[in-house]
DNA sequence: TTCCCACTGGGCAAACTTGCACGTTGGGCA
DNA sequence: TGCCCAACGTGCAAGTTTGCCCAGTGGGAA
């Protein structure tokens, strides 16, 4: 983390970018939004938006990833003697601690995918990404290889079941969802 | 006037460097700025300070260079066949028009001027820069290089003597004095 | 079908910003 | 007086953004 003000600058614009995007098809509906029109509202040039993302999906998709991002570094930093499970879980808890004034972009975000199958697709790709990474993770903690793709795979099945269970009974806080998922 | 992203964000970084050096010499007089934290306040690179100004005064006074460019345009805007003097007097009163909203900054500026000699010394060299396109400006209006100087001159300095005067005395508009002033 | 056109992805050079390094300067202190 | 050091100005290479370019794609009209 560098954090002098060519690295702000360039998340700042990334960031500007995902939320454009965000924004933009919330708005029109993801199919009626162009790269350009993202560019403009963010204030940065066509050419620009291709050399943060590959394609609009994948801005939209930006937020996931941070957030899917975070709970690897929350991972990470479990102590390393910490079984596997008890590793995920207790990261999970601290992901949902962190954010617990729920994100209302997030929220729109969820939403806006039930609806389009086509964004599912760029969703599914960057979940498995990182539940390799994720998987690689567990080994050191003393998980065989099945078993480390096993655990990583179930364990962010049962957050996206979770999650998408809230969305349809928001009477509990996701946390609660959450915690009786893993169980 | 390119209107691309690239030179909005030129132009605003360097309007952000402009106010941060106005604001923090407001703040802790002009002696204890350094380029350093202008450039910081900016959320710029020191460096970046030096590509767009040769030292923290030209900063503070960038406004001001603004608002004379500003006023060289609108004598240029006038007819081609309007004698000098009154292009002069109708640029000044459609400056003046332009900025009712009195901008709080530059009265501020004016006033960071009055103590500080050191900082005028750059003013009055902008000042001269200006008095020359000015004074080539009015030779196409029908008035000789000598008569051109002069008027020139005259009229910036009566600009200034207003300014000052209205300064002191804000019982009437800034305008009032000028009209006053240039006749 | 064929043509047209908006949208897209990406190569390329130029512009802008940045970090680093180096030499200079001017004021404070031993 | 001589030394030290913060602030400054600037050359340079690298990183980021931009404008312009062209080729590929897909949907709609002739």
């Amino acid at each position: 983390m560098d954090n002098g003000p060519r690295e702000r600058r360039k998340s700042a614009t990334r960031l500007a970018l995902h939320q454009a995007a965000l924004r933009l098809a919330l708005e029109h509906g993801p199919d009626r939004v162009t790269v350009e029109s993202i560019a403009d509202a963010a204030d940065v040039s066509r050419r620009t938006f291709s050399n943060h993302f590959a394609g609009k999906e994948e801005a939209i998709f930006y937020g996931d990833l941070l957030r899917l991002r975070r709970l690897l570094d929350l991972v990470r930093e479990r102590p390393a003697d910490e079984p596997p499970r008890t590793a995920l879980t207790r990261a999970a808890t601290a992901l949902l601690a962190e954010s617990d004034r729920l994100d209302p972009a997030w929220v729109a975000q969820r939403r806006l995918l039930r609806g389009h199958p086509s964004l599912i697709a760029h969703q599914v790709a960057a979940y498995a990404a990182v539940e390799r990474e994720l998987a690689a993770e567990l080994g050191p903690r003393g998980a065989d290889e099945l078993r480390s793709k096993v655990l990583a795979a179930t364990f962010l099945a049962a957050l996206r079941a979770a999650t998408r269970h809230w969305l349809e009974h928001p009477d509990r806080t996701l946390a609660e969802w959450v915690t009786e998922a893993l169980s």
